[in-house]
DNA sequence: CTATATCATCGACATTTTAGATGGATTAAC
DNA sequence: GTTAATCCATCTAAAATGTCGATGATATAG
């Protein structure tokens, strides 16, 4: 791209001009000299190569090319105050990022519902969204990779405010030997049948959710590979019951009742990586995920 | 709208920098002092209240806002680039604003052709297009009020290109006691039912087209008018066949044959108001529209 | 440890923009 | 029809702004 030719004041004096009707009055609404208006609109003119005004008696008109010219510059000019705008917000305090993590276990009604009323409220802060399982969701808090972050589990040293239950259980196709049961199962049976477990998605340790020690087990590191191969019959897994909704709704899948065993509640926890550093966009963030969080559980 | 605080050069030489990777880098590139670089970052970030840059080692490298506000003064050094390209089109001689008449006898879709295929050739070029009858359209080139006239006359003093033929007949509401007849008529019969006439659109004559002295007479000054009132059964009106396919097809409207006349072939004629004064984009319009002309007339 | 690269800062200089004065042309007022 | 007022172009000197080259501080590469 080239060296634009024709400044931003340029085309301010020029749109004044228009607006004001003549060299003299863009000077005084300028508070100017009528001849540096004159000045600035003979370069813009000679920079463009084009007349976009004509003498007509004593005054100077916009020609046709002037008028089109304007409506070009009007947005120009939109767009160039558009910016300084979010400079201002930034200089206010608005992180331009905000970086949220959470675990795949959490709700994703409810993160959708706050991230479009925080696209309302603000919209100079980009959200880097990202999902994790057990230690790399907490070691996103310690390492300072995230801002904000939800998980099951309180890394050490922080402090978390809890905003909802995460309800567990364990699932498979409703074609799957154990769903065609039909009756409670004990853990040994569960054991003789393949597992999907969900690893660890923290680079640094690798401890397996849920392993109950089966024969045959599926290791995959996120939430929608793991709903896949349960959907393909290919073992059993133990799940979020909110993602699953619509899968228990259909009949696609089906819970497993285990002898003495009920469905697991956690804790989810909201947990900032820094309350100082934490700027307006991230206190907004986090007062809507409380704020919904609350609802959210009235709505079950 | 306040005067913007920072210039397109401000702009252009922070983004030289980021692409460029340094201060220095971007002195090379755009040939000038790296001091001149400092000096305009300096005051970029002054006037923004916003550190673009940060300190890392030796090297000076973007925050996150500064690649945020980058990408908007990206889009911004685009419009200012267009508006100056678009200043070049018209510094080349191509005009901002085309007025072009044409008679309402001119067939609809062949306009719209040339409309679509002119759109694709030249961006640059509006076009003001009017429609008119009789004299309201030769009046546009005598008094230069339109580039192009499209008209069934050529105004003295003017040359014009023959472009096709505007068959008229008279046509009638299919329920229309004359269409019930249902068969050749004679003038006097047609005498003695209201026609609907076109009134001429200049300002300054009022020569009535196909007025057959009938005894009631609605006037209107357009085609659609006239359209609507036969539709609605008000009685007979000259219309150009080429416009009415679509009522003729579904036998809205009904064709009357009087003993002794035929359909009236016009002549419609091309006409250049000013051959001189017709800029590339006249000059393309013509082409344009002769070429469709050609292609129209086969077509039929 | 030395050589090199990067950026901030400083003073001198060059360029660009501004103001004020003047003049020509046109419109408005009387 | 004469006079006064308004508007824009142009000129010159002054002010503001941008540029350069040198210097120094700091970090990296060898």
């Amino acid at each position: 791209m080239k060296e634009p030719a024709v400044s931003l004041e340029q085309w301010y004096i020029f749109k004044i001009v228009v607006e004001q009707g003549s060299f003299q009055g863009a000077a005084d609404y300028l508070i100017k000299s009528q001849s540096s208006i004159s000045y600035a609109i003979q370069k813009l003119q000679d920079n463009l190569g084009v007349r976009l005004f004509e003498q007509q008696g004593r005054r100077a008109v916009v020609t046709d090319m002037g008028k089109k010219m304007l409506t070009q510059a009007d947005e120009l000019l939109m767009q160039a105050a558009s910016i300084e705008q979010l400079a201002e917000e930034y200089s206010a305090g608005w992180e331009p990022l905000l970086k949220v993590m959470t675990t795949q276990l959490f709700p994703q009604p409810l993160l959708t519902d706050v991230l479009a009323l925080f696209a309302q409220q603000c919209t100079v802060t980009s959200i880097d969204f990202q999902q994790g399982t057990l230690s790399g969701v907490t070691d996103a808090a310690t390492y300072g990779t995230a801002d904000l972050i939800i998980s099951s589990q309180i890394p050490t040293g922080f402090t978390g405010e809890k905003l909802c239950l995460a309800q567990l259980s364990r699932f498979v196709h409703h074609q799957h030997p154990l769903a065609l049961l039909n009756r409670p199962l004990t853990l040994a049976e569960l054991k003789s049948h393949a597992q999907i477990v969900m690893s660890d998605s923290s680079a640094l340790r690798s401890v397996d959710a849920g392993w109950l020690g089966s024969q045959q087990r599926w290791t995959v590191n996120n939430f929608h590979e793991s709903l896949s191969l349960v959907k393909q019959g290919l073992g059993h897994a133990t799940l979020p019951v909110s993602r699953i909704q619509d899968e228990l709704a259909n009949g696609e899948l089906v819970e497993l009742i285990i002898e003495d065993h009920v469905r697991l509640d956690l804790s989810l926890y909201l947990v900032c990586a820094n309350k100082k550093t934490l700027g307006p966009a991230g206190l907004l963030f986090a007062k809507l995920l409380k704020q919904q969080a609350k609802q959210y559980v009235i709505d079950i």
